[in-house]
DNA sequence: CTGTTAGCGCTTTCAA
DNA sequence: TTGAAAGCGCTAACAG
């Protein structure tokens, strides 16, 4: 492999100058630059980052951390982060939480440890004291799915409180008034402000949210298809459930699919998220989009602008849900 | 940040002899050793690893290509790549091949220029002819999904052939003859092996293969829609149908239930690889369970052997398909 | 068992 | 506009 020093020999000019046409800093003459690529060219030199880094004390990669690598969520996220800095020729290491508190810490240090020049991450578990401490630390970070005080300016969120409020009122809209809840677990922030949007468009029809209807899940499959079961146990009757995201929908749909139970002629379902693969099943469940491939890319364009300095992207954190009507709610059936 | 001068100093000893102790390698006396572990814990030292990479001339990092990030069929392989590299102190650095030549070759020369130790590539449009090349090349490379001539010692990949077998096979044990296919893009290797199974298995029945029951898909739902759509119109009857993937496989039933077909009373269907959802669906899907987690993790256990000598992992390139029988194959019905 | 000494390949003052 | 030279923080002979 060629070096620089190769290069600079070759085309008869010091490695100062060699670096500036690499790195198209500083002035350096027409003549001189196309001489240097010519021997770039000859030599099919390729700069090694490894060095860049060491001496600019830049790594040009950016980590990533995910709950989850599987599931259907975070693939649209990574896609678009992969994407915009990939095109800016940085690198994005990953690393998964797996959804355990320690590991997911872990995956965190082991970043910093790479040297990443930013964070982005999207963390399950992490405490917003461990998140403030982290973001006031030496690497920059950028927040996904988290709005933590303090430091609001890093966080990409979607408002959610909306997001719960445009799919219980659909719900509502259609007559419903027995309406059975499915919650992501409580502890996350995102659950908690889903819920508060059901409950607030109950207030809004004057209907009182009753315990009886609510199930605490895991934001997955499993956790749905429990979640209904024990609803369905409880006996106390309801002609709807909104779901606080579209894996436990499918698990809760799965389960009354299972006894028996029609949907949504018998019972009507509305997910959160807006993942791929629920629009090909039966029936198409009707769901609010979280834009998380937007969020994404943007979480990916405050990396570019505020490390890399590029000040052609555009960022905002706040994200805005969107109701998208499919065929899992009609009016609730005479009985 | 301390670096190890800094600890040599407060240790009193040399340079060499902390990188001894941080690498674990070559004789240091127990004492020297504490006194080099108590300078590090009291400076709390972390080694640079851009350093590191540069001195050594590793970067302790895999590069791993998928042709995508979204989709549900990537992410599990992902995790197990990620899970066992971490454990081995190694970072992945991920980039995404969109599905696109152009930018599938520049996402392996993207990995390459970042100086990783190995890559791990799951091809899905570059030639044979450019993967062999590759793996000629300087850095070590383990294919996923992929046999190619000359470097099958490289390849992890499943047995097809015998998964297109166990497909069909099932279909026909249920009694149905006259058997749709709906096939990946015969450009890629495992998309021909799966229709070959199929051929055979039809064959060993004494059933000639029907060309007016077989549509090339492209992996996606969209295409399993289509591919369905396409078959109805010809007007040739057909009781069941085998996909060469899950995705198409939903896809598929997607449109039937939108034409008010029932699966399996009117249409069986039986996918391939096992991706999570369609468990989570009316009907279950019956399909070819495809360990793509496992091969993940074998691409991982190669780079761990032969690019980071550890001793202690196994490896074997062939895996084999199990059925995976749920609901969506019953026996035709009389009319 | 420990220390000395060259680099690894590149960036970046500082001078010219 | 260009070049010289001093590192970036660490590893790896080699010598002792």
């Amino acid at each position: 492999m060629a070096t620089i020093y190769d290069v600079s020999f070759l085309a008869g000019v010091s490695l100062a100058t060699v670096s500036r046409v690499v790195n198209n800093t500083g002035k350096v003459s027409e003549k001189t630059r196309q001489k240097v690529h010519d021997a770039m060219a000859q030599l099919d030199y390729r700069p090694n980052t490894i060095a860049q880094s060491l001496a600019s004390n830049r790594s040009n990669s950016v980590g990533v951390l995910v709950s989850q690598l599987d599931g259907p969520f975070y693939g649209p996220m990574m896609r678009e982060v992969e994407s915009a800095l990939r095109a800016a020729n940085k690198h994005v290491i990953i690393a998964a939480g797996h959804s355990d508190a320690a590991q997911e810490k872990e995956a965190v240090e082991f970043l910093l440890s790479r040297g990443c020049d930013a964070l982005i991450v999207d963390a399950e578990i992490l405490s917003n004291e461990y998140l403030q401490e982290l973001c006031s630390g030496k690497t920059p970070v950028v927040l996904i799915n988290r709005h933590v005080d303090g430091i609001e300016e890093r966080c990409v969120h979607l408002n959610n409180l909306q997001g719960g409020l445009l799919a219980s009122r659909h719900v509502l809209a259609h007559g419903h008034s027995r309406i059975a809840y499915i919650s992501g677990p409580l502890f996350k922030l995102d659950a908690r402000e889903r819920l508060e949007g059901h409950k607030q468009a109950l207030a809004e029809k004057g209907l009182e949210f009753d315990d009886a209807l609510f199930f605490e899940g895991d934001f997955r499959e499993e956790g749905g298809f429990e979640g209904m079961a024990a609803l369905l146990e409880r006996g106390v009757p309801f002609s709807a459930v909104v779901c606080a995201n579209d894996q436990m929908a499918s698990g809760a749909i799965a389960l009354c699919l299972e006894r028996g139970l029609r949907v949504p002629e018998d019972i009507s379902f509305v997910g959160f998220d807006n993942i791929p693969f629920p629009r090909y099943i039966s029936p198409k469940l009707t769901t609010v989009c979280n834009p998380i491939q937007d969020m994404g890319r943007m979480a990916a364009n405050w990396v570019l602008k505020e490390v890399y300095d590029n000040r052609e992207v555009s960022f905002h954190h706040r994200f805005e849900p969107e109701l998208v009507v499919r065929e899992s709610v009609q009016p609730p059936s005479a009985n």
